[in-house]
DNA sequence: TTTCAATTGTGTCATATATACACTAAAAAT
DNA sequence: ATTTTTAGTGTATATATGACACAATTGAAA
C-alpha cells in the first residue's frame, strides 16, 4: 500500500471543554494535569488522538472517562496548532466543546482525575494555550445559545422557565426581563407543561416543563434571539 | 527536551475550499489531483501541514500557491477525522475556507495547478470525504452571510447593490425583493456611495459603493438577517 | 389565622422592524 | 419619440420587541 513521504511528527491531541450550570453559575471542568511537562498544573482534560479512533470518537473516549457520561451534546470546536503551543513537541490539539446536565456526572470519576468544577469567574489560569481554548468556547456558547436552542442541554429534563431564565443570564452575565422572556420561550413551542411543580421553591412554585424533543430536532437550525440586543457588540 | 511517549504515526493536512463569485453564480476552486492515491481525480487544493509552520500558515501558503493571493478572508472550518478517510494513511485534515475577489486570482497560477473555477451546482465528485466538506462549507457560507457582512469579500471593491443582490441570491439560491434588499443593505450604514456609476449595464446605471472597512470591522460581530426567512428551516 | 415577603404567571401599550407591493427615473436601442 | 430594461424610492400592514403593572401562590412570621 501507497504511504505518504511524510517525515514530520506532528502529534495530534483532543481537549475537550466541558460546561455545566449549577442552578446559579456556568462551570468548567478542570484537571490538575498529570503529566509532564507542566505536571500539578491546571488544564483542560485532553489526551492523544488513537489510531484507530474517529476524533468524535476520541472526544467521546476522554469526556467519558472523565465525567462517566455518554450521549451528551458534544461539537468540534477549532483545531489549535501553533508552532509552539506545546513546549515538549509540536502537537496540534483539535478541542471540543461539551455541555452536560452537571447533577448526571459522576463525581467519582472527576474525583479520580484530580478535577473539578470551577465557575468561569474563578478560573486559574491554564496550561499552554489552554485559556485561549476556553476564552473561545465562551464566545461560542454565547453566539450559539443566542441563536439555538442548546441552553435545554445544561439543564436538567424537567425544568422550570425561572431556572432557564437563570442560565441565560448566567451565560451572558446580564439581567433579562421575566415576561419577555417566559413570552418568547413559550412561543418556540419548544416547552411541553408537564402538569407538575418545583418543590425546591420556597415561595410560589413554578411550573415544571420539558423539551419537546422532536421539535427541538426540527427547530434547531431555526434562529433565535435570547441574546438581549444590548449584548450584541453594535446595533445595526 | 520532554518527548511524549507516542508511537502511532497520524499525519496532518489542510485542506481549502476557495470560493468565487463570477456575477452570476457561486464557483469553487478545484484541481485535479497530482499525486497518488486518486491521481487525476478531482479534489480540494490541500497539503501536508509542515512542522514549522502553523496552521493558518500553512493554509495561506497552500491558498497562495493556488491563486496568488495573500491578505483575503479565510476561517477554519471543521477538522475532518475519521479513520479510513485517506485509503493511503491516517490523515486528519484542518478544513480552511477561504473567500475571494474572483477576477483578483492569478489564473496562471490555477492553470499551472490544473485547477479550475467550478460553479457548485456543477460540480464533478471528490475524493476521499471532500464532497462533505464542501457540503459544510456551502452550509457554513449560508449560515454565516445571513449573521455576518462577510459577502464582501465576493465582490469586487466597487460594486453596485444589484450585484451584492445577485450575489445573496446565488447563496441562497432564492429570489429576494429588491426593494427590502436595498432597504436592508442601505441601513446598515456599511456601505459608501462613491457618487460614481456602473458603465457595464446596458440601460440605467447603478450607483457604486464601497465598504465602510473601519465600521466593518466594528460590526462584524452583529447580527445580520439578510437568509429570508422562508429559507430558515422552521419559523417559529 | 392574618399578614408579609418572595416569587411566579399573564396582560397591555408604544415602538421598531419586516413584508408585500407600486410607482418614478434613467439609459440605450429602435 | 417610443419602447424596454433596470435602478431607485415610498407606503400600508402585519409582526415582533421592549418597557412596564398587576394578580396569584406559597411558606414563614406576627
Amino acid at each position: 500500500m501507497y504511504r505518504y513521504p511524510v517525515t514530520s511528527r506532528i502529534l495530534l491531541a483532543i481537549d475537550c471543554i466541558v460546561f455545566g450550570f449549577d442552578g446559579k453559575d456556568i462551570k468548567l471542568l478542570l484537571v490538575k494535569r498529570n503529566l509532564e511537562p507542566e505536571k500539578g498544573k491546571w488544564s483542560l482534560m485532553g489526551g492523544f488522538l488513537r489510531e484507530e479512533e474517529d476524533l468524535e470518537v476520541g472526544a467521546a473516549r476522554i469526556i467519558f472517562d472523565l465525567t462517566g457520561l455518554n450521549n451528551i451534546y458534544v461539537e468540534q470546536l477549532e483545531t489549535f496548532g501553533k508552532v509552539n503551543r506545546d513546549p515538549a513537541e509540536r502537537t496540534v490539539s483539535v478541542v471540543f466543546f461539551a455541555l452536560i446536565q452537571i447533577e448526571e456526572h459522576d463525581s467519582e470519576a472527576v474525583k479520580n482525575h484530580n478535577a473539578s468544577w470551577i465557575s468561569l469567574d474563578q478560573r486559574p489560569g491554564l496550561i499552554f494555550d489552554h485559556d485561549e481554548m476556553v476564552s473561545q468556547a465562551i464566545e461560542h456558547l454565547r453566539y450559539k445559545a443566542a441563536l439555538h436552542p442548546i441552553g435545554f442541554e445544561l439543564l436538567p429534563e424537567l425544568f422550570t422557565i425561572p431556572q432557564l431564565q437563570k442560565l441565560y443570564e448566567a451565560i451572558y452575565n446580564t439581567p433579562l426581563d421575566r415576561r419577555n422572556f417566559s413570552r418568547k420561550l413559550l412561543s418556540t413551542g419548544l416547552l411541553i407543561d408537564t402538569g407538575s411543580k418545583n418543590n425546591n421553591s420556597a415561595t410560589k412554585k413554578a411550573t415544571l416543563y420539558k423539551l419537546d424533543t422532536i421539535r427541538y430536532k426540527e427547530k434547531f437550525h431555526a434562529f433565535w434571539n435570547f441574546m438581549p440586543d444590548s449584548m450584541k457588540p453594535v446595533k445595526l
